[in-house]
DNA sequence: GGCTCAGCTTGACCCAGGTCATGGCGACAC
DNA sequence: GTGTCGCCATGACCTGGGTCAAGCTGAGCC
């Protein structure tokens, strides 16, 4: 389960890397895909992006202050990035699932701004971020894609942001993962929490115990049946109403 | 003082747009400046910027929900970004002083996410952003620039989602006007709040009771002088490290 | 099987900060 | 001047959710 770190190229590509154009859950690379691109274009596709993991749990994709240069969309597993404030807190910053993008925020900097850890089984598609910006400028397609992911995240982390109480941050939190699991083609009602309780409470800026006692209200109130880290979301309709707030704020 | 909104273009651009490559606010603009622009891309670069205003205090330069296709630089004054939850509840996103833009966030649905009201008198630059997109494809810098410049916004954003107290966020805030108003040449020290208490406690996620109190209790406490709107921060080094959690998180 | 340990739940208590209510102050109109 | 009105300050009280402490539960291991 050992592997090379996001922030330092493990290996150089294969001389086949037409199976990198056929990941499913490569964002760009069906952005791109959707293109039209010439043989040379293609060429330079394979060039930037490369398949690294699997990482196991606990290993880190990258770290707080590495150097920055490329970008990652996850393939498989999830990964949790969170920085550690100047008392030592631990702050969670987001839970990335298949097919979402890790590093967008580091590009400013030129550094990560956070550790990435994964919490189960993760592996990613690496894209080096200045080959990647030079092929933006070729393709147009791709360069709005760049720039609508980015937006799209200034907005998902204003959602945090928010001034929400407890039980609409957890029925928030839980709705968003359902439609994020749904979008990938998986159920919307039953899936996996791969975050511990105290992983989740943090990211929700709530204690764990508030976030225990929330979801066995829910549980209670007939909103959802949970057992440890399986959960089966019976009446959506109903946490999407009492996130509704946070969720169209 | 009446004006056309962002979005929609009120005038055609002026023939001689010299003027607009000397803004000295606009960070676009010398951003384009260092690049050496041949004379074609200085053509380009006047057709998508468009100095608009004045904004009196309380008009909006766009609504939310309104369709999308400029950024803004803001040139003089301060402007409020804030969106109202499906409760009613308004919640302040943002003040954004001069050199810094607005609508980042607006390009991955095409509409602005939120309300954009001016505090005092404003004037901005505006940025076709479809134009801007084509510009950036020949020239690398603006693209880094406009990639930077997301990118950074969603770090702003994630900031005040963390979990800090009263002190801290009140704190955190005055050493950020502090550092943006100093980064523009204005004193550090002595500025004037252009925003109301209710919506600075808005912003920071507090009762204005609380705002309030805390600005009293950092002036009894020798950090700062404060009369109605103009501030004077005494001890900024002490108010940074009560900041200090929230500033390097 | 039984031991251990990490992660989770539940209860009792407490406090930071929200809410409500009252009063002051400065700007502007007349 | 006096009246009015928005904004701000301050005190008294209340509550959502944090903290502390005590079990519970199930996975892994011997």
């Amino acid at each position: 389960m050992s592997s090379a770190s996001l922030s330092k190229r493990p290996s150089p590509i294969a001389d086949d890397g037409s199976a990198v154009m056929f990941c499913s859950t490569c964002a760009f690379s069906s952005a791109c895909r959707s293109q039209g691109l010439s043989k040379a274009q293609l060429r330079d596709l394979h060039i930037l992006v490369d398949h690294i993991g699997p990482f196991g749990p606990g290993e880190y994709l990258f770290r707080e202050g590495d150097d920055f240069d490329a970008i990652a969309a996850v393939r498989a597993g999830t990964v949790k990035t969170y920085i550690v404030d100047s008392h030592g807190r631990e702050q969670v910053q987001g839970f990335f699932l298949p097919g979402e993008v890790i590093g967008l925020n580091a590009i400013h900097q030129a550094r990560y701004p956070a550790n990435a850890v994964a919490l189960d089984t993760v592996t990613v598609c690496r894209f080096s971020f200045p080959k990647m910006a030079t092929l933006a400028a070729k393709l147009p397609g791709l360069q709005q894609h760049l720039f609508r992911l980015l937006s799209r995240d200034i907005d998902k982390a204003a959602l945090l942001a928010g001034d929400f109480d407890a039980d609409e941050r957890v029925a928030a939190f839980l709705v968003m993962l359902s439609r994020r699991y749904a979008a990938r083609g998986f159920s919307p009602h039953t899936f996996r929490l791969t975050m511990a309780r105290t992983d989740m409470a943090n990211y929700l800026r709530l204690a764990p115990e508030t976030v225990s006692r929330l979801l066995s209200r829910f549980q209670n109130d007939g909103l959802l049946v949970i057992h440890r880290r399986e959960i089966n979301l019976i009446r959506l309709d109903r946490l999407e109403l009492l996130a509704g707030a946070v969720l169209r704020s």
